[in-house]
RNA sequence: GGCGCGUUCGUCUAGCGGCCUAGGACACCUCCCUCUCAAGGAGGAGACCACGGGUUCGAAUCCCGUACGCGCUACCA
């Protein structure tokens, strides 16, 4: 099995899946998980974008038995280290025939395929190259110097392959192209170079993302001429964007694995995503037939994956679902293990959180985060006082001058709480309860507005974890202080 | 335009000829819990299995067309 991705700057989602299919194989079959780096095209290499991948694919969890990055016996996994081999095996195609030169300009082929779009024809090479030599050549228009070898394909008949995925695939021979095998820069494309490097490095299971079934044919075609056993192939269906368009660079963030983690998702939450998409895990607890497991992990996707499990379909990525199973494995961590996590977020936004109240604040909130970038903005009313308009403080329903009363007697029971030293939610809720009554709010309604002037005065919001807890880890004097601010804010709009 | 692939609730998916008046999950709605927000619990709505023909005693499941969607159509992968 065998990743290959290209150092291109990004590590795109799709190809992520590709990786976790490859793995999940190996790990079942007992095979070995190879990535090779296809970087033959020399202008769109980037600096440093092979570790991106590397980064990417550990972060998750994902392991890879042989790379560039650790060696194996069939080294080099570069392609880009490995050209002469490639130039080699084209020469011989060319020797005996299924493989010819070919010296036509970019400007010919341009013409040819427009003519022959309009023209409603196949679009393939017109083959004006074939069976002649590079003089005879020369005697007609749209010449260069510099040639490049394309491969011969049939001209009749069919190609057909058992795609694991999809089932048997069929192509008509004389509708396909001949495609350049070797570029007039020397390099290989693609589709000399993948058939080559998987069958020296003795691959079994090819595993690539559906754009690639179009080519299938021809690099089968080269297994042939080259009297080499082809692997498994087998395309996995798209990732697409939610107008069934397949996922841009430009319009999804998320076609970038690295926003995944900028985003605060877990890797296990990504894992567990990807895995439902190619994988069906049975919940054993569950006597009814047909009910998933929804949170597993790589084991679980090893142990029930087959390649014909996989929808052949394209799959729309729905980021609901994600932030979903992200707040279930947010909330069955650790605390201690979401601090940990929690950490560059906070750091990252000038939240301390080496301050004394952090946990308790954090803990108030593990049930509340779906993404842990949504850490500082929920968590930042423990850090700092926030400017907040004063009609926050008067609930609907409400006259300004009950809002006075009901925030003078927080202050009063606050100020109590706090002299008897015991400040803590249960210390708090008890006389909270009291001067309810004795502000005569009776009903469950009533209560709820008093609390919401106190919780607004407390901390400038009117949705926060339970009242009484946010008042216990912020502390009295904190309290005392927010509430005296609170006090003036009230007076400014004559209450 | 040519070729190829795909099509079960909005989304992911179970289903591989009778168990399907189609099951589960996310999202959505209602209720419960409740000081707000969540979380959790209980319900609900949502798919004539793209459409049309076959095959069969019987089809979401097999075959053929059509439509739509997507991919490829580069000296990029």
């Amino acid at each position: 099995m065998r990743l290959a991705p290209s150092p291109t700057g990004f590590v795109h989602i799709g190809n992520v899946l590709v990786a976790l299919v490859d793995a999940a194989i190996a790990r079942k079959y007992g095979g070995t998980f190879v990535i090779r780096i296809e970087d033959t095209d020399q202008k769109r290499f980037l600096e440093g974008a092979e570790q991106l991948i590397y980064d990417s694919l550990a972060w998750l969890g994902i392991e890879w038995q042989e790379g560039p990055d650790r060696g194996g016996p069939f080294a080099p996994y570069k392609q880009s280290e490995r050209l002469p081999r490639y130039r080699a095996f084209a020469e011989q195609l060319v020797d005996e025939g299924t493989a010819y030169r070919c010296w036509c300009s970019p400007e010919r082929l341009d013409e040819m395929r427009k003519a022959q779009q309009a023209d409603k024809l196949p679009p393939k090479y017109d083959r004006m190259c074939l069976g002649k030599s590079e003089t005879e050549r020369q005697a007609f228009g749209g010449y260069t110097e510099r040639s490049v070898i394309r491969l011969r394909m049939p001209d009749h008949g069919h190609t057909t392959f058992v795609d694991p995925i999809r089932g048997e695939m069929s192509f008509e021979n004389a509708l396909l192209d001949d495609r350049v095998l070797l570029k007039s820069d020397g390099f290989p494309t693609y589709n000399l170079a993948v058939v080559v490097d998987d069958h020296e490095m003795k691959i079994t299971h090819v595993i690539r993302g559906e754009e690639w079934l179009p080519s299938t044919p021809a690099h089968l075609r080269v297994y042939e001429a080259l009297a080499w056993k082809p692997p498994v192939i087998a395309h996995t269906p798209l990732l697409l964007n939610a107008d069934r368009g397949k996922i841009s660079k430009r319009k999804h963030p998320w076609a970038n694995m690295g926003w995944f983690q900028e985003e605060g998702f877990l890797a296990e939450a990504v894992l567990n995503y990807l895995g439902n998409l190619i994988a069906f895990i049975p919940d054993t607890d569950n006597p009814q037939q047909g009910v998933a497991r929804e949170l597993f992990g790589f084991p679980e996707i090893a142990e029930h994956f087959e390649l014909g499990s996989i929808g052949p379909s394209g799959k729309v990525v729905d980021l609901d679902r994600l932030d979903w199973l992200n707040g279930q494995y947010i909330r069955r961590m650790s605390l201690g293990e979401l601090a940990r996590r929690v950490g560059p977020f906070m750091t990252a936004a000038g939240l301390d959180i080496e301050s004394p109240i952090f946990m308790g604040a954090l803990a108030l909130e593990q049930e509340r985060l779906k993404r842990l970038s949504e850490a500082p903005a929920v968590l930042s009313i423990f850090f700092k006082e926030e400017e907040y308009p004063a009609q926050m403080l008067v609930p609907k329903g409400v006259a300004p001058n009950d809002a006075r009363s009901m925030l003078d007697g927080a202050i009063s029971v606050c100020a109590g709480v706090a002299a008897s030293g015991n400040w803590s939610a249960a210390s708090l809720e008890a006389p909270f309860r009291d001067l309810a009554i004795s502000l005569d709010l009776t009903t469950g309604k009533q209560r709820g507005q008093l609390f919401g002037v106190v919780r607004v005065a407390s901390t400038g919001r009117t949705a926060t974890p339970p009242l009484f807890d946010t008042m216990a880890v912020l502390g009295a004097d904190t309290i005392l202080r927010r509430l005296a601010h609170a006090s003036v804010l009230l007076s400014g709009l004559g209450a």
